[in-house]
DNA sequence: AGGGTCGATGTCAGTGACTGTCAACAGTAG
DNA sequence: CTACTGTTGACAGTCACTGACATCGACCCT
């Protein structure tokens, strides 16, 4: 065994998790989080950029996932066909994740507008990045950067849907869903 | 005249500006903000929440309009007409900003994490606001939601074209455009 | 075994964003 | 003249975040 506990980082995770839980986002302080995980403050932010960046570790990995599912579209699909399957492969691996774990982590942000304006952040960075493997499929601006800004709008409603628990539907019905709802809206006029 | 010159407000937004255009967003401090205003840091803070907000002065204004535009669109418009008059609203509000002013806003915001995460908080609150008015209007869930968002998808897009200077088109029009590149992705399949 | 490097952490000092509190003082109403 | 109000300054304090350096087990090479 090393000379520190293993896994810093998810302990970190976990900590906050929980802190931000019980006493709310801007009544923890980074330092109160490093002593729960049995580190210091310093430390805290080597693993993480900054103090809302704790709760938003797997990101990267659902990024990939997205574009890679857009990516293996067939090529017949049109723009918004294939960032349904990144969606697909979004829902498949937010769906694998605890419930109870999403809900909870999907509660504390919703309370805090920082911990809100963060996941606005991400959403943008998954819109960029899809909007570039569109390109990669020869679709063209502002094509592009539109199915994949709506893609992204339909993953968040349909994940808030789930998270919330407004319905008990699971996740890739959900987001099935809306994105139908979303061709409903736009295609008819 | 009063115990101070008139407006420290205005004349802070102009101080940030001028200033982060010089050295950047980072570095430049609220005091020296404030300073260069002829004001005091504390100052800077009960005029503006945080320091990024110096910068999205006139956000209020303009979601009064498109919310405004949304409501005063015919019954007989669908979701996606009833938003295309508030982005029309909304475009010429910004059209009537000196176009010099908002390039340099938008190169600055540009050039800041910081200052593109809270552009996307605003976008995000005036699409809060737009399904709001779309509710009020009888358009259901997600319908509501989904027509909003991707309208201001089309905001977005059509305002980064206009201020970065991508074409020449002046907004109203551009903004059309981008509206009509939303309906042809989203309904052709 | 011995020595050297490496990686994760601790310690400490510092900057800057932001807040609470109180004082100062022109304008305004009475 | 007095009391009240609104805007600002002054000052102290907390906390997010950073840079620099020390520590020390793990691991590698000989």
């Amino acid at each position: 065994m090393g000379r520190w506990q293993p896994d810093s980082r998810g302990r970190l995770q976990e900590a906050a998790l929980a802190l931000f839980s019980e006493r709310g986002f801007d009544q923890t302080t980074a330092s109160q989080i490093a002593a729960r995980a049995g580190l210091t403050e310093r430390t805290f932010f080597r693993h993480f950029a900054d103090k809302r960046e704790v709760l938003f570790g797997g990101s990267e990995v659902l990024q990939e996932r997205i574009v890679a599912g857009v990516a293996e579209a067939p090529l017949a699909d049109g723009p918004l066909d294939a960032v349904a399957r990144g969606l697909a492969a979004a829902a498949d691996v937010l769906g694998d994740f605890r419930r109870d774990l999403s809900r909870q982590r999907h509660a504390v942000i919703i309370a805090s507008p920082e911990l809100r304006e963060r996941e606005l952040v991400k959403l943008a960075d998954y819109a960029a990045a899809v909007t570039e493997a569109l390109h990669r499929r020869g679709v063209g601006e502002p094509q592009a950067s539109l199915a994949a800004e709506a893609g992204m709008t339909v993953l968040r409603v349909a994940v808030e849907r789930w998270a919330s628990g407004a319905d008990d539907q699971d996740l890739p019905d959900g987001m099935r869903d809306a994105m139908a709802g979303l061709r409903a809206v736009a295609g008819g006029s």
